[in-house]
DNA sequence: CGGGACTTTGAGCTTTCTCAACGATGGTGG
DNA sequence: CCACCATCGTTGAGAAAGCTCAAAGTCCCG
């Protein structure tokens, strides 16, 4: 079922010579952490780094392992997710480029972390990483912005999942997901007919929106029969009405 | 309705000058953000702080609106939430002595927040807050600390919303807000027949846990009729057999 | 002692879940 | 290149958890 290389969960990039050019050429250069340094700056946080790729699906983050690691993702999407004892899952996020996991310095990880497609992190062993904050103060930062914008989003997600109907939490995935994408800050601005792609499974979308498979395909399928979006194919889907989603997002429709 | 003291809902103490004394008096002296201060250092921030307190009942913070100030509780709870325009809520957290709010430093609020009693606490405008960050990067570092731990109970919570059933979110709350109550770590080490006050509503209940309150009653009553716990009164109960219920909060029983 | 707000309990209903079958899609090997 | 198979998604029918509406009970506070 796997191949050699996909049972090998974590590969660790040997070369830690050419830290500086890699971070030219990283795709989360200029987003996140990252971009709150300088050129010769970084150069001091990606000697800290261990550069690591993860095979497609594997999970390298295991809910209540000892938290060794912080992460920040340079390539590829990231499942974060904690289950029951029973098997019940919740998704907490898809993290994408420049986003990071593994804040929390607690003693042990409250979460699993999954690779969607392969992905590529900068690794980041904890008491390291404690010493690059020491002397980039604009790391910590930076931080703590983006995890108070964390929280704010965490917040807006358990309004939807204490009280949106199924519908609703559907097309909030699917504004949102597309104001991601089109990198724009608000759902009013979103260009219709633009093609959103679903990186996710049925299942994944389920589990992050509190519901289940049969259910996000029949919202899906009366979004369509509506006229409010188009099924390009099973992952792909064509924003027709963005502003009438919008509303129904916001529990207004 | 409102006695006159009531109407004015948020009053600033005039007296600026007692500050130090104010802090050591403080319940949040060795909580939260003010314990990574020594007494001398405290000052400091103390002075960029106004003292206000707010009557009970009252939203001293309102979504949407302009996020002007950092809020940090000195006595009393808060009530956190957002709601939908058609008037459904979530309650995001009742928070306590030594936490604080608003650390978001969007332009607007994203929730509001209201005194559940009366409560004390000390404001700070943004901007001076900020230059308190720059004079004692201790306090942005507890912050990064703090935010990283909400946000890890934050998505434990979005577990519970998405994925737990109402006697599993119940049992969850108790066992959390009595752990809280007796500032112990683990729920295993919860202390039986230990009285335990609900300063909440079953609304408040009800909204904070995704539910409606018949349900909360209902699942209540049924942890009641099992023999888990005793109701002393409508908002005190008395946990019989908190391995149990934390064993349901686990998803197990 | 009375009244208002909150809580409990009951009965019926709705949304969503569960279980099951069918259909589509994409990768693989003949 | 096509047929096959596994996986994933859709659709349908029935069940159930939790919601809604309604009424009765309780508690606090004046």
């Amino acid at each position: 079922m796997y191949s050699s290389t996909m049972r090998r969960a974590i590969t660790i990039d040997p070369t830690p010579g050419r830290t500086a050019a890699h971070c030219q050429e990283c795709g989360a250069r200029h987003i996140g952490i990252c971009d709150a340094l300088s050129d010769e700056d970084l150069g001091f946080l990606s000697r800290a780094a261990q550069r690591v790729t993860v095979a497609a699906g594997r999970t390298f983050v295991e809910e209540a392992e000892p938290a060794g690691y912080f992460y920040n993702i340079n390539a590829g999407t990231v499942r974060v997710f904690k289950t029951l004892p029973d098997g019940r899952r919740h998704i907490t996020g898809f993290l994408g480029v420049g986003q990071f996991l593994g804040l929390d310095f607690g003693g042990n990880y409250a979460f699993s972390a999954a690779a969607m497609g392969d992905v590529a992190l900068c690794r980041f062993h904890r008491p390291r990483l404690l010493e690059v904050f020491a002397e980039f103060p604009a790391l910590e930062r930076r931080l703590l912005n983006i995890a108070s914008h964390e929280l704010t989003a965490a917040h807006e997600q358990m309004l939807l999942l204490g009280r949106k109907t199924a519908r609703e939490r559907l097309a909030s995935f699917i504004i949102g997901w597309a104001a991601r994408a089109q990198s724009c800050q608000s759902a009013t601005m979103l260009v219709p007919n633009a093609r959103l792609t679903l990186p996710m499974s049925r299942v994944d979308l389920a589990d992050y929106l509190g519901l289940t498979i049969e259910t996000v395909s029949r919202s899906l399928n009366l979004f369509k029969k509506q006229g409010l979006l188009r099924l390009a194919s099973v992952s792909e889907l064509v924003l027709l009405q963005p502003q009438l989603l919008a509303e129904i997002a916001a529990g207004i429709a």
